[in-house]
DNA sequence: GCTTGACCTTGACGTAACGTCAACCTCTAG
DNA sequence: CTAGAGGTTGACGTTACGTCAAGGTCAAGC
């Protein structure tokens, strides 16, 4: 018995455009080929067809079915592999679903989610929980409250100056040593007069930001990648952490 | 304030060909671009492509993201077909692990699901619970006690029988009133002498099918799209029911 | 002034698995 | 003989960039 390929196609369920698909990457190749280039397919083709597109429903990639069918790879084994990539794939979906939920919720309670992203790597003050924590639990409020009440273009003003900082660290700290005490030393006393805006930002007496927040900042760029990233990773905030603990030796 | 395409690749933490993409397609344009085509961004721009950024890592596509930034849709609007769209890929990728999970033990078990998928439309044995209920609760087993026990080639032939015989009726189907009735009655018969030969199916004395059993098959054809789609569609298979019908009342 | 190296440009191909024309040939039934 | 259904190859489109390739630009050191 022998059908063509719009009669295959029906049989199992697909169509001719992807017969003529698995026949040129030789997934499913026809059994005959008449004189004037039709395709033909036997029994034979329709099971190992049927075998390829039950294996695609379950979401398998075209060379790990091939891989399969020609027993280069062991059924289960693949099998197994694959479920690994779709557990992946669905903590995956869950983490985006979770996050466009709260997105969501966080625009409806007028919250502007923005401005996290924005914030991300450059203000401690953003991490509500740990800030809360340590420096007490109003600085977060102080600071968020004062956020918020800024106008538009405040806010870009502030979060540039924090970015243009950010930049400036990580070119320097990718010089590294060969940047100049007095250089390195001008970029700390620019993170300090930052701070200083900052209303979250535990200060002293004088108003300048404490020793102990400056330093706990200092080591927080090293030891939180998410801020680490943002001052030329983990080599560069080394840089930019021992610049501001020799800063605050000196000045606070 | 203005970066360079390297710089604000690094201050968003992305990649320069991200954003000669984006500006490709008018997502985040340059601010200025120097007469030497450098392409330079300012701290509108930051804060616009940090936006972008968190609709990406949202799953958010970048028609969507721009009908967002335009002002066209609302984002709260967008976000929740977005949120829709999540969920029913969570859902498609839940059915697949459980379809990967448990083609996984059939196989460790020793089973062939592969057979599953090529009766699928041809014969009803297969669906266990529904046959069991109906024909009795051996039914299912005796079928499947005999297809397990042929040998490759002979359930391949098994399987061309019923594929050919529904090749031929969704042929004759489609012809419609055409085909005249000693034609539709002979395949009425390759019907029955089909149902001979399969263990499960309910047979009289005589040894033919019984004429309940063939008349419960003729409307499952129509009923149930998982077969109707192999006889030709509803359509199609509306006409294979007649046909059994009347050979039904002549023969059984 | 020259070299070196980092950074910039545009252009183009590759990705997964087909869907969808387009242009043209082949078979079959009336 | 012709219409229509069905076949062929070829090629572009899809998603959001990654990854060369070839070549111009800029700052720094000799």
């Amino acid at each position: 018995m022998e059908w063509s390929i719009q009669q295959i196609a029906r049989l199992a369920g697909t169509t001719s455009r992807t017969l003529r698909h698995y026949g040129d990457v030789g997934l499913v190749v026809p059994s005959r080929v008449g004189e004037n280039g039709y395709r033909y397919y036997d029994s034979a083709a329709l099971v190992r067809l049927q075998r390829v597109l039950l294996l695609r429903e379950l979401g398998l990639g075209i060379p790990a079915i091939a891989d399969i069918l020609t027993g280069q790879r062991d059924d289960t084994v693949a099998l197994r592999a694959h479920l690994e990539w779709l557990t992946n794939e669905k903590q995956r979906l869950d983490r985006q679903l979770a996050s466009v939920a709260r997105t969501i919720s966080d625009l409806e309670r007028g919250e502007k989610p923005m401005a996290d992203k924005m914030f991300d790597g450059f203000d401690h003050t953003i991490y509500k929980s740990e800030v809360e924590e340590r420096w007490g639990s109003d600085s977060y409020a102080t600071s968020d409250k004062c956020y918020t009440s800024m106008s538009q273009s405040e806010k870009d003003d502030f979060l540039l100056t924090a970015a243009e900082l950010a930049s400036d660290w990580a070119a320097a700290a990718e010089r590294g040593v060969a940047v100049d005490r007095a250089e390195a030393q001008a970029l700390a006393q620019r993170q300090c007069d930052w701070l200083v805006g900052i209303p979250g930002a535990p200060k002293s007496a004088d108003g300048r930001p404490t020793r102990q927040y400056f330093t706990w900042l200092a080591d927080s760029y090293v030891d939180d990648e998410r801020f680490a990233v943002n001052y030329g990773g983990v080599i560069g905030a080394t840089f930019v952490r021992d610049t501001m603990r020799v800063f605050a030796d000196a000045h606070l």
